[in-house]
DNA sequence: TTATAAACATTCATGAATGTATGTAAATAA
DNA sequence: TTATTTACATACATTCATGAATGTTTATAA
């Protein structure tokens, strides 16, 4: 049987994204075959190469589906006015952000395929900058926030808000990084977020 | 001519993981063809195959190459004794961690492949846990310093040892991977050695 | 109702990478 | 001096992934 409805047709494209993921995560993408995943995704290859070109604009669609979204959440957080003091928004956007990752397998399975499935060369080395576009924009972001609490006195004396957006930056960085590569029985995703606060206590007036 | 001396095949055997080291870099490991690196290396397959078992093991013999000599020098800054302040170690080891990366291409390269031009899956699983280790072991030796320096009254009070470590270690390896994964144009390698001026100093008595 | 095109499945040709097996000349040990 | 390895090069068989070409229904528009 073929020829499926419209709704039917996009339906199968959704799980051939699905499989798409779940191979990628298993084999890397380099050895995850258009075969593999058509199997996984109970489709033939022609299913698969009906629907993307290749396997380099599947895996772009994978991830934009997880990616897109998240962003939007966390910036939600960032730019929201509903915080008196702007170094809460800093931190309950980045709090957001790693409840997100622990709370959802689907996130936290791209984001693996993505920092440690995946080789940045060829077709995918676009790749890099479409990740280092947002890590990028995010340092602007929390330089402003940064930039508003030190103007409302609520940043401690004495760090200046660049300084203090690289640092988190870098924070935020690493703490992604190894809680994806080297959690390996480490309580590291138990301490995340009493690290977030430990560091946004840091660059808070009057630390206790 | 064949059956070289035996000064002569360690040098072909260094010349291929030389060569493999640069066409690793350019087209990710798994698009690497031994064929490649042979030819790379001047030499046939057969050559490759004599020195190495297979791929794997090329890329391990490679990465020893640069890893080992990086976390002796690196060590010997933070188990210095001759820095009054421990902190002045911490901030020593990791600037000298960062020069070393910012003057050795070869160093360089290696980073980059681990980072983002190989998958960790299969034979190169093992990879991530060889790396994770330094990692840990790292969080280990920073949080006994800071702890030395918290006995010494040289750490901020309020601040716990623990806590500062793993701020610290979440911030190199932040700064690690935005270094070499999104520098695009970035300045960032120039801010490298103001950043961590900066972080060591948020942890610091009396900051001006 | 019928032609068209959508949504796949199937088949085929091709190339590329791997591992192994075998060849070979020179270094080295005896 | 000669036998034996060493340090490769060459050749071969096999597998495997890709992309394109073609086949096959069936939804859908006219």
């Amino acid at each position: 049987m073929v020829r499926k409805t419209k709704e039917e047709a996009e339906q199968t494209r959704k799980e051939i994204i699905h499989a798409a993921r779940r191979v990628f995560h298993e084999y890397g993408v380099s050895r995850s075959t258009l075969e593999k995943i058509a199997k996984a995704a109970g489709v033939t290859r022609g299913a698969v190469y009906w629907h993307f070109q290749d396997k380099a604009e599947l895996f772009f669609a994978m991830r934009e589906d997880v990616f897109a979204p998240l962003v939007e959440r966390t910036d939600a957080y960032l730019l929201s006015e509903r915080f008196d003091n702007p170094l809460d928004a800093i931190e309950a956007s980045i709090t957001e952000f790693f409840r997100v990752l622990e709370d959802s397998a689907v996130v936290r399975e791209v984001f693996e395929i993505m920092i440690s499935r995946c080789e940045y060369v060829g077709e995918f080395s676009s790749v890099e900058e479409e990740v280092g576009r947002p890590a990028q924009d995010f340092l602007a972001k929390i330089e402003r926030v940064y930039r508003q609490a030190a103007e409302r006195g609520m940043l401690r004396p004495g760090i200046d808000p660049l300084d203090a957006a690289r640092d988190t930056w870098a924070f935020t960085s690493g703490l992604l990084h190894l809680l994806l590569s080297c959690q390996r029985g480490s309580d590291l995703s138990q301490q995340v977020s009493a690290m977030i606060r430990v560091h946004m206590a840091m660059r808070r007036i009057t630390p206790s």
